[in-house]
DNA sequence: GTGTACTTACTCGGATACCGGTTGTCCGAGTGGATGGGG
DNA sequence: CCCCATCCACTCGGACAACCGGTATCCGAGTAAGTACAC
């Protein structure tokens, strides 16, 4: 059960996104973190399409934060990459088992189905519970030049 | 990030286990679910080498549990099945930043890698404090004839 | 000097290969019970 | 009737393929800025 690379490098960006403010093309995103720019391309792209960034063609253009970094969640972008399904998938295999019915759903029924989905649930409480704003303030706390670095390093 | 198929099978045949008591085969295990019985094998081995099920060679033999019900966690069991490491995994990009250190390992400090780990502390958090005597306990209060029934079918 | 049309370089966007890991399958080593013969 | 050696069927255990999703890459469509020219 492993996350996909692109989640971690979709946090940071969005983070310097936050702190740039303008449109910055992903081939300079890339290129601060020394990563495949093409492949990060994609992971913004899924951004765009959760609504979570806006692209801008053309010279100039780039990616920018689409909201506010307070209302932007670490949940929005996990699950902007990985889907929305749940890592634990119930199969209903009790519908296979004697005196089981094999066309019914057991997933909301199921104890052990129920126990994942409680922890799978705390999980993305505390993800949904933190912002990038949070986030943010978090390493202006342990380093208040961050900001300003992370301008001068990827504004135009 | 989905989880492993195996898991599933491998909480329902615990459950199964610890109501039996004897030593259950897997192929019996495998059909009293409709599932493939070889790579069930497989995952009930994951179990015996994380010290959750003993296994019983020969004639007679097959998988029971090796602890106390209430002494195996659902933690245990997703752990022996999927690895020790975390879904999130830092790769700390920070170190390629302008100003970072490549050798510098930032998974301790990096805010958006505290951030993911307490997430997936909660999760584990959540899944160690529920065992399988707690999730039995809930089957039993839900259909009180359920173990009955396992052990009729899967005792020999 | 100013407005306009063109050129151009730069951006995103989706379609296309590659690879590791989960899924699925197989056969061999080992063991306990059943069986047949002898005492 | 009881004991023992042999045989055998049954079990786990690890080694071997197949499929799928994440990884990585490329080139084309579209756009806005810059430029040159005509008025």
């Amino acid at each position: 059960m492993r996350m996909g690379q692109g989640v971690e490098w979709a946090l940071h960006c969005c983070l310097n996104l936050a702190w740039v403010g303008a449109p910055v093309p992903g081939a300079r995103l890339a290129g601060h973190y020394d990563l495949p720019a093409a492949y990060l391309n994609k992971q913004l792209q899924a951004l765009v399409r959760a609504g979570i960034c806006d692209s801008v063609p053309g010279p100039r253009g780039g990616f920018r934060l689409a909201r506010e970094p307070g209302a932007v969640s670490l949940l929005d972008v996990v699950v902007a990459l990985e889907g929305p399904e749940e890592a634990f998938r119930c199969t209903s295999i009790l519908g296979a088992a004697p005196g089981g019915d094999p066309a019914a759903d057991y997933s909301g029924s199921c104890a052990i189905s129920l126990s994942m989905r409680s922890a799978e649930l705390a999980w993305r409480r505390e993800l949904a519970a933190r912002s990038l704003a949070d986030v943010a303030a978090d390493v202006v706390r342990h380093a208040p030049d961050a900001p300003q670095r992370v301008r001068a390093a990827l504004a135009p």
